[in-house]
DNA sequence: TTTTGGTATATTGTCGACAATCTACAAGCA
DNA sequence: TGCTTGTAGATTGTCGACAATATACCAAAA
């Protein structure tokens, strides 16, 4: 039965897919910075590739708002002005209401498990302040509890909120690695909401953990950088 | 002044867009229908172009959500099924409510004068009970609200969103016509919400309007395509 | 008749080449 | 010195060609 995953993997999986994902990873985990300028040789160079399946890349990520492209110059990671992260925080906070109220419907016990793994975990890190172990606990959590809304258009468009986001997002934790505890303490309650199926609470708070969220990243940039 | 107009168009357009633009045109208008098969070559030719910039305008709108592809075997006009347009109302549902919201809160003078205007040609319109000219008028009605409501990031999703539901909602009109006047009437009601500045009520008149919608959707699909 | 196998055709995936455009820098002029 | 202009190099935009894969069709065997 592994075979029929490869056979679909290979059937899926193009050169332009691989490049794709290449670059989303290496924008999201910050590697490639916003703003910065990506030369379509190079990293078709740098992957073995030719140029026509990076370009091709290079429209699917501008579309999916990581890349912005401007004719005859090049594209660039986009950067997310505070303007803009603090509209794109209020549409992810409808969504997030959205996904508490679905997920407190009809989360299954097994989901609920997994999420609840996972604020074992942080709630362990979350004493050593670790930001970097914090993060990818942090996505975790809330793509679980999308998946567990179980509405499929909601899931899309909430992992592309999120993907925009991340774009300015990872600078705010580094510098407030002292919100680790607060938040911590929000998931858990949101956690309850949710296995209690009370969908009016889950939806409040889940909608004013990601507010706390946009506030957060205010506090960030209004301080410097922290030394490196 | 209309020179630095025409030089920006040059330097963003690329035949890829320009390419990407029709396809999505024609898919909205419904003039390529779900399901069909796009080839590459058969539009290159047809647009006078080689199949590069078709097949980065195919990425695009794939990551649109108008395109499905499959490796090897060409991509298609994407199907929404009842099940999938049903989980996409409820976003849009969800942010719709929102722009009600934002655009009672903060909608300017001429902007309401141009949604009033269109409010009252629907009005004319809607005594004929003429699909055809109505559909296009619902849809600026919302585009104008969306735009607003003031929130980029809002009236981007907003637009996908609608994208895709138009994959299916150009039969739901045609085959009820009969429901345009009440649509009319939902339309000044929320109008007047927006104008006064009523967020709440803008914000649940917009969501039981698109939730309506939805019905009226399933309504549709219920009864056979009306004789042609 | 149905199914299997193979071949021809059509279509997509990938590549390298060339043209168009931009950028950086140096030479010339005020 | 400071500004403009022109040239060289780098980068992107577009194209046509070839390879890889899928599809349609037909023949042969069960």
């Amino acid at each position: 039965m592994a075979a029929v995953r490869t056979i679909e993997l290979l059937q899926q999986t193009s050169l332009t897919t691989l490049v794709q994902r290449d670059i989303e990873r290496r924008i999201l985990s910050g590697d490639l910075a916003p703003g910065s300028k990506l030369v379509e040789a190079d990293i078709a160079a740098a992957l073995g590739v030719s140029r026509a399946p990076v370009r091709e890349a290079f429209r699917a990520l501008g579309q999916a708002g990581l890349l912005r492209t401007e004719k005859n110059r090049g594209v660039f990671v986009r950067q997310v002005s505070l303007e803009e992260a603090n509209e794109i925080y209020e549409v992810r906070a409808a969504l997030e209401g959205m996904i508490g109220r679905l997920a407190a419907r009809r989360i299954r016990p097994e989901q609920l498990e997994k999420i609840r793994a996972v604020v074992k975990k942080m709630h362990v890190v979350s004493r050593s302040l670790d930001a970097a172990a914090y993060f990818p606990l942090n996505v975790e959590f809330h793509e679980l509890l999308a998946q567990a809304s179980g509405n499929r258009a909601l899931i899309a468009n909430y992992r592309r909120v999120v993907n925009e986001l991340d774009l300015c997002r990872r600078e705010t934790l580094a510098r407030n690695a002292e919100n680790i505890p607060l938040s911590t303490r929000d998931h858990e309650a949101i956690v309850n909401a949710v296995a209690k199926g009370d969908e009016k609470l889950a939806e409040r708070l889940l909608h004013e953990h990601v507010i706390e969220s946009r506030e957060r990243l205010h506090r960030a940039l209004a301080k410097p950088a922290r030394a490196a």
